[in-house]
DNA sequence: AGACCAATGTGGTCTAGACCAATCACTTTG
DNA sequence: CAAAGTGATTGGTCTAGACCACATTGGTCT
């Protein structure tokens, strides 16, 4: 990060995956956020420019997408601030890939990887294990007609489903297999749709571009008894995709489809 | 236009709202694009720099969204070419106002504004009226802790609604005020959520920045004839808002939860 | 006190230009 | 004739710095 020249000053890790010089400096950033309670205030940006020895430019990249997750507000004029974190707006939705099939899509799936991780402190409270617990991870990218559309990244407790990363070979659905292997039935879930920009990863993997806008779609999965089965989150391409509903109701339930209290 | 220094140039028309200089350019290039086909090519970033008189970052910024929606695709190397419309993605849910509702919320929403507006090709068709017709469009700030959270933009015939804005004064729902005054009972909506960068005006009322992703949400409602009612736009600040659903299911239904088939 | 106002500092927008990376048409070479 | 090289062209990333718009602060005048 010592370039003289006014040129692109990136040092590259040779061999190593290619990270935007702003990337590096929103890691920075968020650990600084979070340190800081709802209301306190960020360095200003020139500031920040010259600690991590880049340009207002960048620094302001990083900050828009921390502002665009809802991590910071700016101000003009006064400064950036932490943020509160987002709002929930209920809604009702089932799964996307049984309305696929009730309209004779068929998407078809391919598996990027699987293995065992251990669980960090959020996993660990969605999957009800400890933390540091062997946790399954699969990644799956779906495709439909040929085209990237989804990376879907599945979690379920290492422990309460022994060797199953074995039995995950060929066409076999993940939920008939937690039913006929281990009496598994999912019975609720709760699903979040959400913006977010494209993490490098996944901006790859779905051949687009770092720092876009894509909908996060995420399940949290119960069985019957209420234990959490998997965490899943899904991301979508959301200059190439949309979500679409058909809803249906009773003629006379007129009152509750809309109808927002006008005052 | 002709500013000599490096400073900005942006040439303000006085006693008017103030529009970033990108976004002007966008529009330029939304044109240029409707006239091209899926895959044919726009001139390079360059030359509509020169054309527009605008730096080469301005006008990556106004690429950058018009990327961002889906209207085109940038390939290094190669150049920028027209692209083919988003692709739908099925999901089922229902009225965030009704869910909000079983959550013991109560949303609030204050009136914009109200008026008729001639009915452009798009919102003919679905409306099911000719180009031109008399529009009625309310327009309504949704809040919730008092704090901006939506703007909807609802649609309606005026010729099969005669007299709706004089009796849209109060707290009065706009479904109950169909069912009472006309005998109009919606029974089927699809309804679509997608991202989108936001626009000026709607950046503006959600207190956001121009460009930042939001969630739109469209709601197009029929009657239990199949004849179109409303047509309904939402933004949601993509920052702020996330959507949140329970999903419910017979525990031998497990199969339909998901399963996409593993190949 | 209170009202006003100018200075300062902050984020917001834009410019001009450097260099990097991928592509592609063309030329050279085997 | 096909393969390898080569250079021009295009989009991708970053820098440095100008000016604008807004907020805050603190001094000055009433």
């Amino acid at each position: 990060m010592s370039v003289p020249t006014g040129g692109a000053a990136v040092a590259k890790p040779a061999a190593q995956r290619h990270y935007p010089k702003y990337y590096l400096v929103k890691g920075h950033l968020s650990e600084m956020l979070a340190k800081l309670a709802p209301g306190e205030a960020l360095p200003p940006e020139r500031a920040l420019a010259e600690r991590f020895e880049a340009s207002r430019t960048t620094v302001r990249q990083a900050l828009r997408e921390l502002s665009i997750e809802g991590h910071l507000v700016s101000v003009q004029g006064s400064g950036t601030f932490a943020a509160a974190p987002k709002m929930a707006q209920p809604l009702q939705l089932t799964s996307y890939t049984e309305d696929m099939r009730r309209q004779g899509l068929a998407p078809s799936s391919r598996l990027l990887s699987i293995g065992y991780i251990a669980a960090d402190e959020e996993l660990a409270a969605r999957l009800g294990v400890r933390r540091g617990a062997r946790v399954l991870r699969i990644e799956r990218l779906r495709t439909a007609s040929e085209e990237p559309m989804a990376i879907e990244t599945t979690h379920l407790a290492a422990a309460r489903f022994p060797g199953l990363a074995r039995r995950l070979v060929g066409p076999v659905s993940l939920y008939a297999l937690l039913a006929a292997g281990y009496g598994v039935h999912l019975a609720e879930a709760e699903e979040t749709i959400e913006t977010v920009p494209a993490p490098p990863r996944e901006a790859a993997l779905l051949e687009t571009t770092v720092g876009y806008p894509m909908l996060l779609l995420s399940r949290h999965s119960r069985d019957g008894s209420g234990l959490p089965v998997e965490y899943v989150r899904s991301f979508y391409r959301g200059d190439r995709y949309k979500f679409v509903a058909q809803l249906k109701r009773p003629v006379e339930g007129v009152d509750g489809l809309d109808g927002g209290g006008r005052s």
